[in-house]
DNA sequence: CAGCATCCGCTTTGATACTG
DNA sequence: CAGTATCAAAGCGGATGCTG
């Protein structure tokens, strides 16, 4: 626990996150996109089995139609799941995560599991945070 | 590999994710802080030790100054970091990780190594969308 | 059903100038 | 040195109305 973090040296760590500047950073290029406000919900629900758009669209109630559309538009284009056309009256489009997308699942779920195992910590170290600088004011 | 995803079920992933409303989520409350541009540059800037303000200015050249403010405090607020004051002329100002930044960036790095191993794939996928994309429109 | 186009507000970020 | 305060710019996301 007190043992010292797995070494990134500083210089590797420049190299690796930002490149110098955080615009040409393949890590951030990678992550900008799934970090967006739907993109994990989305690869989430589609974990159990390909889904319809509307299916999706109920899946996550409170996002909108422009949101659903350009975020699965997004995961497309990058890769993370397919999207198929079945061109019947009505039209019917189906989509269900690729191998990438799959695989993405796997570290991102340790990452959920540790926001759920901390939360209760965090807020409480935000509400002492909040007290002590109401105290600090008073 | 085409071994079904780990077993969320649909009500359990709702509940976890979103309780209902993406706006009560625990995981996204926490979540949400460390998403920012700069935040997870900075833990990962501290995983060696710590630094200084002006030493984690230096570290990341293209933050400004009110942002970086800004993140060491959202940081410090949920328990990532400390801050050490010391009142000297002029003023020292020592950040270093908490336990809990400290176990954050375990499963971060994991998602890091990630982007890292699939950015190719990704910038591939993206670059021959874009192509038939044209294609289409052409 | 599954989108696209437009407009519009809010939040996030950045630039700049000033302070204990 | 380590901030705070103010202002302006940019981007994200939502609401609405319209199509094949």
């Amino acid at each position: 626990m007190t043992d010292p973090l797995p070494a990134w040296n500083r210089a590797e760590l420049a190299g690796i996150l930002t490149n110098g500047l955080i615009e040409n950073c393949p890590v951030r290029d990678v992550l900008n996109q799934v970090s967006g406000k739907w993109a994990t919900l989305l690869l989430m629900a589609l974990s159990e089995g390909p889904l319809r758009f509307a299916e999706l669209k109920r899946f996550t109630p409170d996002i909108s139609q422009r949101m659903l559309t350009k975020t699965l538009r997004d995961l497309h284009r990058d890769g993370y799941i397919t999207r198929t056309v079945y061109p019947t009256k009505p039209p019917k489009v189906v989509y269900a995560l690729t191998e990438t997308g799959r695989s993405f699942l796997d570290p991102f779920q340790a990452l959920v599991a540790w926001a759920r195992n901390n939360h209760a910590q965090i807020r409480a170290a935000r509400l002492s945070f909040d007290r002590e600088e109401a105290e600090t004011l008073a």
